[in-house]
This record gives C-alpha cells, structure tokens and sequence, in this order.
DNA sequence: CCGATATGACCATACGGTAAGTTACCGCAC
DNA sequence: GTGCGGTAACTTACCGTATGGTCATATCGG
C-alpha cells in the first residue's frame, strides 16, 4: 500500500515534542480536557495521531506534559518575583507583569490549572495539585502580608483573598485572551491604571 | 421479561424535571459540559437514561434547561440590585449579598456560564450568550460609574474591571463550594470585612 | 541495514440516543 | 363498585458513532 509522506518529515523528536505540546496547550485551553480531542490536536499540528501516542503514551500523558511544561515556567516566575524585596500591591503588579511577560507566547498555558474537566485522581490531578499549591502558597503569603497591615488577620478571609486574588489574575488572562492585539505592556499598563484609580495609590 | 418497578414510582413530571435538573446542574458545575455524563446524572438521580432524555430530548436540551433555570433567576437579581440606588462598594457587596442568597440552596448553577467545554455555537451558545449579557452589561455599568469617579474612562480598561469584577464573584462562588459549611451571611460578612479592610470604606 | 520518524487502517468502548414494552393511576360507563 | 381504556411515568435492552488507543508498515539518513 501507498502512504505518501511516512516518514520523510524528520523533524527531531524534541522540536516535535514541543510543537504538539504548543498545538495541545491551546487545544485544551480552548475546549478543557474533556472537549479536547487527539485527532483534532493531530491535524491542527499536521502530523497523525499515533505519532502523539508514540510521544506522549496517552490523553492523560499528553495533557501531563502540558501541564508540567506550563507548571514549572509560571511557578517558579511567580516564586521568583515573590523572593524579591517588594510588598503589597506593588508586589501584586510585579507579579501581573512576569506572567503576562511569560504568557505572551502562549497564553492558553495559564487555563490547564483551571480545568474542570480535568481527571481529578492519579498522576494529573497530583500535578496539577502540586503546582496550584505553589502558586497558591505565594500568593498566600503576598495577601497575608497585605491584609495583616490592615487588621485583618481571619484565616479563612484570608484564604478566600487568595482566591479572589488568583481569579483577578484568571480573569486578566481570559481578557487578553479574547483581546490578542493588546501586549504584555499594554495589559502591565492598564493594570497600573486599574489598581491606582481601585487604591488610590502611585504605583512605579 | 420482568421489568421490576417500570412505571411504579409515579413522580409528577414538574417535580422531576427539577429534580433532574438539581443533580444535572451539579454534575455540569462539576464535570462541565463535555465531561458530564447523562448515564451518571441518571444514576445520581436514581432513575434511568430515557426519561431524561424524554423530557429534555438531548444532552443539550438538558443542559440548556439548566442554563435558563439558573439564568432568569441570577440574572433577574443582579438586575434587581442595579435598579436600587447604591453605587460603588456598597452596590458591589449587595450585588455579592444577593448571589450568595440565590446560590445558597445550588451553588454550582453559577458555574453554567462560564463552562469552557459547552457548545460555542446554537442554542446553548445563545442562552448562555444572552444571560452572560445581561449580567456583563448590568456589572459594566456598576463599574462604570466607579471608575469614572476615579477618573479612568478608556474603555478598554473598564472592560477588563468588568472582567474582573465577574471573576472575583466567580472566585467567591468557587470557594464558597470548597467551603460549604459556610453560610450566606458569612460570606456576605467576609466581603464586607475584605472591602473595609482593601478599600478603608465604613460599609453599612 | 538499522534506528528514528512517521503513517493508514484498524480495534474497543464509552456515551449519546432510541425502540418497545411495563406499571400504575385516573376517569368513566354500567 | 367494578371493569376498562387511555395516558403519564418509567424501564430494559439495544444501536451508531465518535474517540481514545494500537498495529503493522513505510521512508530515509547515516
């Protein structure tokens, strides 16, 4: 039997890897995990499927490898910015702008941690766990901080915070998503905007 | 062939189409679209795949059920509030006042909206189209008037507020789930203390 | 010729959806 | 009151297809 093009694309298996891994973290940002499908990935990366299965064993595999790409990038720019000497909302814009500087490449990246379709045991959801529990401990102690200056010391409004925190951060995300003209410094900017007109304070 | 209790529980069909809708609702919230289960929703309602399916006709006909029960009760409140005669923080607080009531008996009716995996395009992609309308235009106005007084009037800034206004409801609304021992008047009580303690406002 | 890169064709099954029939109840003729 | 027909409520068993996943095989550089 014919079958035109097997094989004659010789693309290394680490530049492949990264382009489907490209190809899946916009495939699952867009339609979740359980929306997504191989085939379409498969296409929309112009290679066939078992080539996928062949680099990535599996759906789970390939969404863990999403993950753990994504993951590592965004915490450890978030952790990094948190090790610096700055505090409260400056602290906060900071941070805005590394993942906005981060994402500008690849902005679905930032959804694999927000899947509701996503498998909720074994080796994803450990993942996915692990990494939202960094990001969640940074920004933890950042409103903690924060809200202990202004007497609010509640270890559930502070829990809480935290998650409006990382919402406000989701939000801004999903907002740039559906706006792809604007820039990381656009979107740093207008968070500057923003947070000083809410707070009434000069920002840097 | 015996077909033990066919017919034998004689449910009024009102009765349960709500109650089909409770646990579909759920399911949906927990699952989203694509990963929710019309096998599973049957069996967490102890009944069985065909009579969903006669009374809602598709997996969509359910899910667009769910949508337009949630959605005329949501967005009828949030209008509601705005018709008062609050501004800024205090229309913020009882806007958020008057989801956690609504949401109280079913919080994951909110999640309906904002589900990554539901179809983009026909009736279900109106429904949640037009309520998400109604609900983006009714907060735009709220925060409109908030930041005009700050004196920021770029329209894109105040659509990426608006955004982020919906997404700290949504936060609230997650994390109210993750604590459901919490009540109504508790998470309306910790707004309060957040927005004192963020924004140094006396909130009534 | 061997290993890496790649593919068309296929399998298995989960899931949306359906056909056909069962049970219970209600209203009504007698 | 009782037999009976129509209807609402409900079920088992099944179908078709989309999708995750696999197999055998092809191409090509070194």
């Amino acid at each position: 039997m014919v079958r035109p093009n097997a094989g004659t694309k010789g693309v290394p298996r680490l530049d492949r890897e990264n382009q489907i891994l490209d190809v899946a973290s916009a495939e699952f940002g867009e339609h979740g995990y359980a929306g997504a499908s191989i085939a379409r990935i498969a296409e929309r990366a112009g290679i066939s499927k078992p080539l996928i299965y062949s680099y990535f064993d599996s759906k789970e595999g390939l969404f863990l490898a999403a993950v753990e790409r994504a993951g590592t990038v965004i915490a450890d720019e978030i952790e990094r910015i948190a090790h610096g000497s700055s505090e409260g909302l400056v602290r906060a814009l900071e941070t805005l702008q590394g993942i906005f500087t981060i994402l500008e490449p690849q902005p679905y990246i930032w959804k694999l941690f927000f899947d509701e379709s996503a498998p909720r045991t074994g080796p994803i959801a450990a993942a996915i766990g692990g990494y939202r529990e960094r990001i969640t401990k940074t920004a933890d102690q950042g409103v903690t901080v924060l809200l202990h200056q202004q007497g609010v010391t509640h270890q559930l409004d502070i829990s809480a915070m935290t998650a409006v925190w990382l919402s406000v951060v989701d939000a801004l995300v999903n907002w740039w998503l559906e706006h792809p003209d604007q820039t990381a410094e656009q979107m740093t900017a207008r968070c500057v905007r923003l947070i000083g007109a809410l707070f009434g304070e000069d920002l840097p």
